[in-house]
RNA sequence: GCGGAAGUGGCGGAAUUGGUAGACGCGCUGGACUUAGGAUCCAGUGGAGCAAUCCGUGGGGGUUCGAGUCCCCCCUUUCGCACCA
């Protein structure tokens, strides 16, 4: 494999000597100008045509932008742009994600305060940003770690408390022994933590959760009409997790007062009960005592412990089958035979009730376990070649040709049939009814940690868990030495008595604050609402702005957010709604994940030292080369792979086009050719922007300028102008440089897109591909109206196909304006 | 294991609905200009063949006048999820 050149390799492309313009002078003027004739700067209340195009915030790191973020910025500046092109009055802020164990690490990394560090990365952010020359309105950014943000990061929360959508309770949590905090599912990669790898443990803590599982129906059922990638709607539906079955009781008797229990099961597939031929309980089911008899009590216990102390690496990847006999048994509704009640880890208490019903015939894991410990694997579907008798090696988990047999009532019904037949029949006994399960779990957002939101509760002991009243928001986090994290399981705020002591806001004793923080991803829940509304101190976004101005036309981010964030901040967005605070539920109508940047066909990491970094770049080849490229290099949906040697080509076309604006001149007529090639250039670039090609609307560019500079002759200015637009959205400063050299009023960006004239672009004459019996024999040049009949005369005058279309055709394929198809 | 995406020249990648495969760019080859060229400009560049022509989009089948594109089987890469009943 070739070897990736390192940032400081030699070979590093050098910019051209003989440069036509320097981009460093014309990329610092414009970004000047702008500043001071306010070119970006967006009038919120008076825009007519509201278009609010939202990138994802970044984190500021102390390593400064990465290429990535460039990647995904400008992308979202061309979009942007054009937008503005098209006469829309187009927002387009950026504010920093800046709270989070990420600073809060790399701050005890380096041994500084936090507070300290994230306005100095925040001031490097911003230089980067600006060099790359976004069309950001700087006036509206913002910092998840002021104050003034969240003072209203926890008025959410408290919303959401309101409307008994946040609660506390004891809950086993993945716990990170390096990070000494907790971390969400979605954070545990694998069973590591996805920040340090570290194997993740599990610990009972009391935490802070959100009801975001109430509100998976909703989740779901929306991505059907709102327009984002696929692959994002695709992940959150995964994630969310819908399984269609029944939830189906089973009569067991144990060892209490009484002694009769009902152990519901939920299961997919309630048409395989007549296979069922033992009950499991997760571990921790409550019902595990009260079934336990006596003789087995001890192994039980024995057993319980250990899954207890397992970690969740181990329970959740290891896939051998372990279990404990609890002595008991019930009864399956359906057989009336008595089955097995069994403990063991292989069932989640966090899903369904908590216990299934095994069918080892059907259902690859219910096999394993039962051929571990020798319970009876009864067949009960059969497909095409299978009958009852055939007996079963491995589990039959096919659906869709399945019979049923060895089932009763269900014989001989299709697995669908029986699905809906046995949940009737049981039904009537009151023993099951059909349930919807979601595999998406309650959102837990209490973090042990100090850089964060404190959490706006306080305990007082005769009042009990007492809200911060809104009036004392924000509940500001105190600037202290020792942040460090222990494996207390408490936050580091709670060392710090002098701020957690409080006087309590009902009774006025002293009371406790939370000393828990709120989850990054709660910051970045709702961010897009505050962007309208900086400077609005009052409210967390003012009404009438939020109604210009929301829902988002147009986000475009990673597709590694794809559950996290995006999910999130649906979710919060619909509690608003549903609180009355906003009078939509979808945060953006349209959601665009783009790819993602690799480096000479590796992925980009700083141990191996192919780390694009835009500085030198924007250095060497000016932000206008370095935009265009990072848009040239692969479809933006997709990502591409940087190459160094290619960004010459970028940056060679920006300096043709800088080239042909002096030496263009309005004497004569423009060329009909280079016109219609001009237009079709127009409006090829006007369809690409839309949909994220910008590769392809690179290459019709560089198309057309190849086109303008063919032969010795000086361009006409009708046929360079437009040009200077069309190139506005990727060479922002050099298009506002040529518009100011060649007469241009204002901004290029307030002048509007170019009109494409279809007339013009007309071709006089077309390519006609002549096939014979489907092999393409020659290429005639026709009037684009030719009929078949023309057509064909004008093929047969070809030699090549004269020679290959011998004896009558057969039949005649003619697509108007493109082929002619001759079978013999 | 399940789910998504993708396999096209030396390389990155084009090819809106089945209709000229390889646009555009890099690289490479030759030339011009030049004290010089890693600048700029011009020409060429999928493979085989002197040529006519033939072969070519991971592999194998199929549908069609016509398949990179549609259908079936297989292989590979990659990204998610992963004991979710």
């Amino acid at each position: 494999m070739e070897k990736p050149a390192t940032r400081n390799d030699p070979t590093l492309p050098a910019p051209p000597d003989a440069i036509t313009y320097d981009p460093g002078t014309v990329e610092r003027k414009w970004q000047r100008i702008w500043k001071d004739r306010e070119t970006n700067s967006t009038d919120l209340q008076g825009a007519t045509k509201p278009f609010y195009a939202l990138m994802m915030f970044p984190y500021p790191s102390a390593e400064g932008l990465h290429v990535g973020n460039l990647f995904a910025f400008t992308g979202n500046d061309i979009y942007g742009r054009f937008q503005r092109l098209m006469g829309h009055n187009v927002f387009e802020p950026l504010g920093y994600d800046a709270f989070g164990i990420h600073s809060e690490n790399y701050a005890l990394k380096v041994g500084k305060h936090p507070a300290d560090l994230i306005p100095q990365n925040i001031a490097n952010f911003r230089r980067q940003l600006e060099q790359a020359g976004l069309m950001v309105d700087w006036r509206y950014t913002l910092s998840t770690t002021h104050p003034d943000y969240y003072k209203w990061t926890q008025w959410i929360f408290l919303q959401l408390l309101n409307r008994g959508l946040a609660y506390k309770k004891q809950a086993a949590v993945n716990w990170c022994p390096t990070d000494k905090t907790v971390l969400a599912n979605e954070q545990v990669v694998g069973g590591v933590c996805e920040r340090c790898r570290t194997p993740v443990e599990q610990r009972s803590l009391e935490q802070w959760f959100f009801r975001i599982s109430d509100y998976a129906p909703r989740l779901l059922a929306n991505l059907d009409h709102i327009d984002w990638s696929e692959s994002t709607k695709t992940a959150q539906r995964n994630w969310l997790g819908r399984s269609d079955g029944a939830e189906i009781s089973f009569a067991a008797t144990g060892v209490g007062p009484g002694g009769a229990y009902e152990i519901p099961v939920f299961t997919t597939r309630p048409d395989t009960i007549f296979g069922a031929s033992y009950l499991v309980l997760a571990p921790e089911h409550p019902l595990v005592d009260s079934l336990t008899q006596p003789a087995e009590r001890k192994k039980v216990e024995k057993y319980r412990e250990r899954t207890k102390k397992q970690d969740i690496v181990t329970r959740k990847t290891s896939t051998d089958k372990t279990g404990v006999f609890t002595g008991s048994y019930a009864m399956n509704p359906a057989t009336r035979k008595r089955i097995p009640i069994w403990v063991a880890d292989y069932v989640l208490m966090e899903y369904g009730t908590g216990a299934i019903m095994g069918v080892p015939g059907h259902d690859a894991r219910d096999f394993e376990f039962a051929s571990e410990f020798r319970l009876p694997i009864v067949r009960v579907v059969c497909g095409e070649r299978e009958d009852a008798e055939t007996p079963l090696t491995e589990a039959y988990t096919e659906c869709d040709l399945g019979t049923m047999v060895n089932s009763g009532p269900l014989d001989g019904l299709s697995v669908d049939d029986a699905k809906r037949r046995i949940v009737e029949i049981l039904a009537e006994q009151g023993a099951a009814k059909a349930v919807v399960n979601y595999r998406l779990h309650d959102w837990c957002i209490s973090r042990q940690r100090y850089w964060g939101p404190p959490i706006p509760v306080i305990y007082c002991d005769s009042c009990g868990m007492v809200q911060v009243p809104e009036k004392d928001l924000p509940v500001v986090l105190p600037m202290v030495e020792d942040f460090k994290p222990d494996d207390s399981g408490v936050s580091p705020l709670a060392r710090h008595e002098e701020w957690y002591r409080v006087a309590c806001p009902e009774c006025g004793k002293m009371g406790r604050r939370e000393t828990d923080v709120s989850d990054t991803f709660l910051d970045s829940a709702w961010y897009f609402l505050r962007y309208p509304s900086v400077g609005h101190d009052d409210v967390p976004f003012e009404k009438n702005i939020t109604k210009k101005w929301l829902p988002v036309n147009s986000y475009i981010g990673g597709n590694e957010h794809a559950v996290l964030h995006l999910l999130y901040s649906r979710f919060i967005t619909m509690v608003l709604h549903d609180a009355g605070h906003l009078d939509f539920e979808e945060p953006y109508t349209r959601f665009r994940a783009h790819g993602h940047i690799i480096r000479e066909g590796a992925k980009m990491s700083k141990t191996q030292g192919n780390i694009v970094v835009p500085d030198e770049y924007i250095e060497a080849w000016g932000a206008d080369a370095f935009r265009t490229y990072l848009m040239f290099l692969g479809p933006y949906e997709q990502g591409g792979d940087f190459r160094d040697q290619s960004i010459s080509g970028t940056r060679r076309f920006l300096d043709r086009l800088f080239a042909s604006a002096q030496a263009m001149s309005d004497d004569g007529d423009p060329d009909p050719a280079v016109m219609r090639k001009l237009h079709q250039t127009i409006r090829k670039v006007g369809d690409d922007i839309p949909r994220l090609s910008y590769n392809t609307a690179v290459a019709a560019m560089m198309e057309y300028m190849n086109v303008l500079r063919k032969g010795e002759r000086t361009p006409h200015h009708d046929e360079v102008l437009p040009m200077i637009t069309l190139v506005s959205p990727f060479a922002p400063h050099l298009a506002e440089e040529l518009w100011e050299q060649t007469g241009g009023e204002g901004s290029v960006f307030d002048g509007g897109w170019p009109a494409f004239d279809p007339a013009l672009a007309a071709e006089e004459y077309i390519e006609l591909v002549v096939q014979v019996n489907g092999k393409v024999r020659a290429k005639i040049a026709v009037p684009p109206d030719i009929d078949q009949q023309a057509a064909v005369a004008a093929a047969m005058a070809d030699a090549t196909v004269a020679r290959f279309a011998v004896g009558a055709p057969k039949k005649i394929v003619f697509v108007s304006g493109r082929l002619l198809n001759i079978v013999v």
